[in-house]
DNA sequence: AAGATAGTTCAAATATCTTTGAACTATCTA
DNA sequence: TAGATAGTTCAAAGATATTTGAACTATCTT
């Protein structure tokens, strides 16, 4: 199932997203892990506060390059890439 | 040629420069003409002012998404495709 | 129920990015 | 040569992004 278009917004969101050290660090041990994390091992992993964490979290979430399964307390995150095929893939062709 | 590896900071740099919509829309403009412009061109068809125009077209050569090809007075810039290549395609393996 | 754990939200502090105008260098044109 | 044009550099101002700690909700454990 292919999304519809995206706005040059929604391009802004995803770059911006990828533009930070913290966020391509969890996006690279997502990729190598492969299955879902909660944030809290995340957050552990990377050595950064809870706050901080959820900051970052909800920012891969709003570009939509990690999707979310909250179960009870814990929220688990996996990549998305169907996000990253769609802008990387096809840039010119969304340009 | 390949270029050798790339640095999580070199790829903050490319993602960085490409989450701005004035840069978006140089790299759009760019794409569509497909040969080299100059910067005074770029500038007056993205209503910004000169100062800024050199400010990001200074973040987008650092990135190396543009080339630069000075002539005289005027300096003319052209897509870099080998560099979106490498990031984009290849984002996983470089990861 | 009380205390621990996972995560969110808020506002304040800090850090980073972008725009602005003035002053500057180099080239072009009359 | 004088004045216009293309672009750069600098520092200050303004706008955004990120981190922090405290207070909070919800769930789990004993």
């Amino acid at each position: 199932m292919t999304k519809s278009m995206q706005t040059t917004e929604d391009s802004i969101k995803v770059f911006k997203a990828l533009a930070d050290p913290i966020r391509l660090a969890i996006i690279r041990y997502l990729n190598q892990l492969n299955h879902e994390v909660s944030c809290g091992e995340i957050s552990q992993v990377m050595k950064i506060s809870k706050t901080s964490g959820s900051y970052h979290f909800k920012i891969l979430q709003e570009a939509e390059l990690i999707s979310v399964h909250k179960v009870a307390r814990e929220k688990y995150v996996t990549l998305d890439r169907s996000t990253f095929d769609r802008y990387f893939t096809h840039f010119w062709q969304n340009l």
